[in-house]
DNA sequence: TTAAACCCTGGAGTTAGCTCCAGAGTCAAG
DNA sequence: CTTGACTCTGGAGCTAACTCCAGGGTTTAA
């Protein structure tokens, strides 16, 4: 009952990562080969694989290599923790999408507000509304 | 009718910039100090200040420094552009914010579903549905 | 006159998440 | 047996926009 093994390029190709992308996660902690060959090749297991595509799909969902790193010790060890505690992560991480998302707007906004003034026409630019607004804005 | 001149400190306080920041855009081009003085000092002119307000405001809505270097040149010879030109630069940013908007929403929507879905209460997180819901995933 | 506050240069360090490289060893097919 | 594909390590480089530092010189106010 010798259990299957992955070699980095296999790895890679089933996670859609690259091998330097998976040596990076190793060197972050993120993941750890389960063994080494005698020639020093690591080894992953199907667990390691598991692994790696709950960091992809962490990643995909807008969460940062330190936030998967706390996401994965609350997977490996789920009933030392709570369902509250899971959850405050995405709760944190959505309040910071809406931020980020409003800022976004904010500046999409007062561009948009620039960019409709101006007529866009093929006349010189000496009286552009567009440079003029950004030569008497409020700084901010 | 010596005109009035600033030094990089004075500067640094009208714009609300550092110091190091003023010269870190001198080094990129942004800006240039329109003399110096006997020690070495950099003089900045009325011009100079407008000119990093300008940059400042441009920052404020969303510009990176290399696009504010594109809007600089067309600020400088806006006789040698056209409106039009102008406006292209501004039209590239708003359809850039949009996108960067709508991957977020994409992003804060998937989140939401996994966050609404698990029960947050103090049981053990072993049956978690966020966890259980980032292992099975499809990976995008 | 002296101490604080300012200025200079050049270069290194920061963050995040990779990506690439050299130089060397290993493995599989034909 | 050779060739090509794979793997290893350690470290450098990339992007953006700064930020900080050492080790000097200068200005200014008391």
């Amino acid at each position: 009952m010798k259990t299957k093994h992955y070699k980095i390029g296999q790895l890679a190709s089933l996670t859609g990562l690259t091998v330097d992308t998976v040596r990076f996660y190793e060197n972050k902690g993120l993941v750890q080969a389960s063994q080494r060959s005698d020639a020093g090749y690591r080894l992953f297991s199907a667990d390691d694989l598991a692994r790696l595509q709950f960091i992809k799909r962490a990643k995909a969902v807008g969460f940062t290599l330190d936030e998967i790193s706390e996401l994965l010790e609350l997977r490996l060890h789920p009933d030392d923790h709570t369902c509250e505690e899971v959850k405050q992560v995405t709760a944190r991480k959505v309040r910071e999408l809406d931020e980020k998302i409003a800022e976004l707007e904010k500046i999409r906004m007062s561009l948009k507000t620039l960019h409709t003034a101006c007529c866009g026409g093929p006349e010189s630019a000496e009286h552009c509304s567009i440079l003029q607004a950004l030569d008497s804005m409020e700084a901010s």
